[in-house]
DNA sequence: AAAGGTATACCGACCAGTGAGTGTACACAA
DNA sequence: TTGTGTACACTCACTGGTCGGTATACCTTT
């Protein structure tokens, strides 16, 4: 068996690096000496850096997931002030100096040019989660048109990180809140064959 | 003066490499042999490679502009579907095998470390641009909310086109097209106060 | 019109540094 | 004694950028 630790030290180092750098931007020495070891043990426990890359979103999906659902739980109010409340906190986050987007977002456009990338596989994945995960939100209210509403919704979730993130301008998240409140009520009131195409 | 279609050349050359495999992927030496000349030349165009990276995307505004302006006069029916076509649209072009998402936002996410960056200046300016005029379309219908629209409505824009390219799935656009269309209309029965924060 | 100067546009060769990934040796634990 | 984990030293291709030099064209000045 691996040495846990190490290899969790390796994770949060690439975690803390790709993240604030970017993944062809930070060299797979300068992982090693953030966690504290050679390049060697690092690919000991690593078989490429592709394998690390995907090791370093996949430590981001739980945290991430557990925030969007405390977010939510924690709102007050009708469906779309609890969706709301997900994108007020997410422009609260955005403030944060250290911010920098969507990592999931970030790095499926630099590896754009590898489809069936390991991290990218793994940045798909979670983005269904969400996806998902909001799709059970809004059918738990008795919604229809669950499905589609939460398309809707992760779409002005993935937008408002992109634009934040190029306009370094948190109050995107805001305008995309209100769309989404939009949309939830627009979908209440209308037949879900009138939202979809 | 510089011998224009040289510099053209490369540009062009580099516009292919960059939007294809990434900025960092992609080496000056590159960009030089597609472009027919030696890298020596290049940084005879160009001081550097990051001012080459903003010529690449500067290179990609008109021709964005105008393709988007086209789908807007060319379409029939209210300004939902006016609207909603550009997505349409969007889908229809992201099914050619060479779509590789937005080369302005993949260049952003990539170069999310370097805020200052000329291409992220050149990024932003063409995301501005398109947001103003969304803004003018709409206002020209007499609609007056219609900055909060226009935002509302890149937002899903630069959202499909982040999860499109993700996924692959060029249908994230037609959804994005449909909530587009429910944001107008909603945006047409409801004072602007409402929309707004 | 000849001579000289200057700016444009280009190239081959090179530099110091960095990239991902390896071969081998050594320490420790079961 | 066998397997796990770590380190040093290394390969070799490639990186952005630069050096020195050349061919051509145009613009003066005589």
């Amino acid at each position: 068996m691996d040495n846990i630790s190490t290899r969790e030290r390796i994770v949060s180092a690439a975690n803390k690096l790709f993240y604030r750098e970017g993944i062809r931007a930070v060299s797979v020495d300068a992982v090693a000496e953030e966690a504290g070891i050679t390049k060697r043990s690092l690919y000991y426990h690593f078989k490429s850096k592709d394998d690390l890359v995907a090791a370093y979103l996949d430590y981001r999906d739980l945290p991430n997931l557990k925030a969007f659902r405390r977010w939510f739980a924690d709102a007050a109010g009708r469906l779309e002030d609890r969706i709301g409340a997900i994108f007020d906190n997410l422009a609260e986050a955005a403030q944060h100096p250290k911010w920098k987007g969507c990592g999931f977002l970030r790095t499926s456009a630099e590896l754009a040019n590898m489809p069936g990338h390991p991290a990218i596989v793994v940045g798909a994945a979670h983005k269904k989660k969400i996806e998902d995960w909001l799709a059970s939100c809004i059918s738990a209210e008795g919604m229809e048109n669950a499905e589609a509403l939460a398309r809707q919704i992760r779409l002005l979730l993935d937008g408002s990180f992109a634009v934040a993130m190029l306009h370094r301008d948190p109050s995107y998240f805001r305008t995309a809140g209100e769309a989404a409140r939009v949309l939830v009520r627009a979908g209440r009131t209308t037949p879900a064959t009138e939202i979809l195409a």
